[in-house]
DNA sequence: CGGGATCCCACTGGATACTG
DNA sequence: CAGTATCCAGTGGGATCCCG
């Protein structure tokens, strides 16, 4: 870990749209009416909850409350049940509820979410690999600013 | 817009890696004592503002503060100035203030920055392609749950 | 017993006014 | 113009309670 997202078919056809999207010189422009839109997408989407979530559940696929809490490092259950839902409406997971005793409810990616997940691999690559420049850079900024 | 970054040579290289990523059948492990440091550090670059000043910035190179106001829609300044502060902190961005009589500072992406948003492309990409099956997700839930 | 709803509190983010 | 300071509403975390 960061293991990149298992790579399924939806994943490569995403990381091929990824790959297409640079060498052009130019890009196309979308209906501008959409900009704000895609802007609150990106927003809503790029939440650092939601992210991690996304990578577990890539990671072990489905998955129990509990199990995910574990896994999902540093957040509260509230916030686990907050991102959870939010992520179900927005049609990335799918909530499964086993009515037994003891309760029993599983979570997994949609090919929505997966294909959101594929989607942010290369944030993932970015970010083993640039961990440490961004740390140098920190100490720098901070000795800095402490004179 | 969301015009797709200026394609770079990081960006095609970037771009480059993330396809790597995904066709082989299984990926390598990072050092796990890692993972936390960069699950972090996920957590602090999925941010709902850094990803869109950084796409303001990819898309207009450098910028004055106003400027960047104007095309961040909804962000207040205090966050705007928050954000550009992180961002500089971690080596996303330089903050060059020209000491002339109306103050003038100029924002601009660092190699760092550069292929940080080229890594965000595919979750461009993802936001630009997915947003009707996200609403349509959203009105299904939003009804289910209204009964 | 696991999932999650509630209460309380600290902190964050927004709006506005002010300064170098 | 580019912040900083102030005030206030809303959000997130911790602990607790509850229901199946």
């Amino acid at each position: 870990m960061p293991k990149l997202a298992a790579p399924t078919p939806a994943q490569i056809k995403k990381a091929k749209a990824i790959l297409a999207c640079a060498p052009p010189p130019q890009t196309e422009d979308i209906d501008p009416r959409l900009e704000p839109l895609v802007n609150d997408l990106i927003g809503r989407v790029a939440d650092k909850w939601t992210v991690i979530v996304m990578e577990v559940l890539t990671e072990n696929g489905e998955m129990r409350f509990t199990r995910l809490a574990e896994k999902v490092t540093g957040i509260s259950q509230k916030m686990l049940t907050k991102t959870v839902r939010v992520m179900e409406r927005d049609g990335l997971l799918v909530r499964t509820v086993h009515p037994v005793v003891p309760p029993h409810v599983d979570y997994k990616l949609t090919p929505l979410g997966l294909s959101l997940s594929a989607a942010f691999c290369g944030v993932w690559i970015w970010a083993a690999e640039n961990i440490e420049q961004v740390e140098k850079s920190r100490r720098v900024f901070d000795k800095n600013a402490a004179k």
